[in-house]
DNA sequence: GGCCTTATCAACCGTTCAGTTAATAACCAA
DNA sequence: TTGGTTATTAACTGAACGGTTGATAAGGCC
C-alpha cells in the first residue's frame, strides 16, 4: 500500500528530494522487513509511489539504495546521540541515561535492529567504509571512558573498566531482545514487545549494568 | 564447491540417508550464509552434490528444507545442553559453566546465529509450532531456576532473580557478540573473532553476570 | 516563447529462480 | 529372473526479478 500520508508538495509534479526522501522512506521499511535479498524494487516503487525508473535516476542499483538506507540510518541515531550531554550529568546519572537512550532508540527504531542483522549477513560490506562507522570508536571510546573516569574518581564505578567491553554489552543487552523477539516471544509464550515487557526490560538492563559498575 | 569428504558410502549409489544428510548440510550452510531469500537451491544441490530434484523429494521446497535446517539447529543445541549436569555442581560453578557453555556453543557454532537472525526478520514463522520451542521456557525455568534458588538459599546469589530475565541476558550478551561482529569489527578495526578477543569476551561475560548476581 | 535540462513514465528485456516432469536406474523381495 | 518400489537424473517451465530504454512532460532560464 502506497505511503499516502506524504504526497508530493505544493502540486508540484517534479520534486527530486520529495522523490528521494520517498524511496529512502519505502527503502527502509521494504529492507527491514525482507532483508536485502528478500526485498522487491518493484514494491520499494510501489511503497514510494513513484516510478521503478526513479530508483534507478537517484540511487543506481538495488544495492546503492540499501547503502544509502544504511548511512541514513546511521544518521539518524548519531543525530539523536547528539543531543544528549552526557558530560553534564553526575556519572551514574549519565551512564544510565546513556542506557536508557540506547534501549530506547532501539525500542522505537525497530527497523535499525533489522537492518543491522541483515548487514551482518553480508558481513558489513555496504557500511564498511562508511564514514558512519569510521570515528564512532573514537567516539565511543571519550563518551563512555569519560563516564567511567569521572565515576572511578568519585568512587561510584569499579576500576579500570574497559569502555569497548561496556560498550558491546550495553549494546547487546539493549539490541538482542529486539533482534531476537520473535524466537524468544514463541519460547516464552507471550508477546515481548508488550509496552509493559520493554519497560521491564529497559530497567533490567539498566539495573544489569549498574550492578557490574558499581563499586 | 560441492563436499568431496563426504562421498556416499559403500559404493551405494542410492542411500536416502546419506543424501539427506547431504542437503541438510549444505542448506545449513548457504541458510546462514545468505538468509532464506538469498540462499539458492541450485546451489545448495551443488554443495550437497546431489540432483536439484531430491531436495523437493524429501523437504518438499525450499521453505520445507529450511525449517528442517532450524530444527536441526535446535535439535543440535539441545543435546548438547543434556549433557551438562549442572545439578550436580555448586550454583556459582553452575552458573560459570552455563554462561561458558551458551559462549563456546555459539562459538563453536556461528551458523547457529545466522539462521536465528534470519529466521527473526521472517517473525519466527517457520519455528513457532516445533516442538523445539514448546517446552523450552520450562526447561529454562527450571534450569536457570534451580541453580539461582540454591545460590539465593547458600546466600551467594541476590535474592528474587527472575530466571528468565536472566537467560535473556545471559544469551543477549553471547549472542550479540557474534550477531554483530561484521559491524562491530569495522567499528572497532579489529577482528573480534580472532581467538584471544573472543577469550577475553568470554571471561568479560562471565565476570559481567557474576557482578549482577553475587549478593 | 522557446529551448535545454531534469524528472518521470510505461513498456520491455534477458536472466534467474523455484519448482515440475517424464524417464531411467538401482535396489530388493518374491 | 522379474516386477515393483524407491532413488535419482536431465531437461524443462512459467513467473519473478533487477535493470534498461526510448519517449514524454515539467520546469526554469534566457
Amino acid at each position: 500500500m502506497a505511503q499516502q500520508a506524504r504526497k508530493r508538495p505544493n502540486d508540484v509534479l517534479r520534486d527530486s528530494e520529495w522523490t528521494k526522501a520517498q524511496l529512502l522512506d519505502a527503502a527502509r521499511l521494504e529492507f527491514s522487513e525482507k532483508g536485502l535479498s528478500g526485498a522487491r524494487v518493484n514494491d520499494i516503487a510501489a511503497r514510494a509511489s513513484v516510478n521503478k525508473q526513479m530508483l534507478y535516476y537517484y540511487f543506481g542499483d538495488k544495492e546503492g539504495l540499501y547503502c544509502a538506507v544504511l548511512n541514513h540510518a546511521y544518521e539518524g541515531i548519531r543525530a539523536r546521540e547528539n543531543e544528549l550531554d552526557l558530560a553534564a550529568l553526575a556519572p551514574v546519572a549519565a551512564m544510565e541515561r546513556f542506557i536508557g537512550f540506547t534501549f530506547d532508540y532501539l525500542t522505537e527504531n525497530r527497523y535499525f535492529v533489522a537492518l543491522l542483522n541483515d548487514e551482518n549477513i553480508h558481513k558489513a560490506r555496504h557500511i564498511l567504509d562508511s564514514e558512519h562507522l569510521q570515528g564512532l570508536h573514537e567516539r565511543l571510546q571519550e563518551t563512555i571512558g569519560d563516564i567511567l573516569t569521572r565515576g572511578e574518581r568519585e568512587g561510584v564505578f569499579r576500576p579500570n573498566v574497559d569502555p569497548i567491553d561496556l560498550y558491546i554489552s550495553i549494546a547487546s543487552l539493549c539490541y538482542f531482545y529486539y533482534s531476537n523477539i520473535h524466537t524468544l516471544s514463541a519460547i516464552f509464550g507471550r508477546d515481548l514487545s508488550d509496552r509493559s515487557a520493554t519497560h521491564h526490560r529497559r530497567q533490567h538492563v539498566i539495573d544489569f549494568v549498574g550492578a557490574y559498575l558499581e563499586k
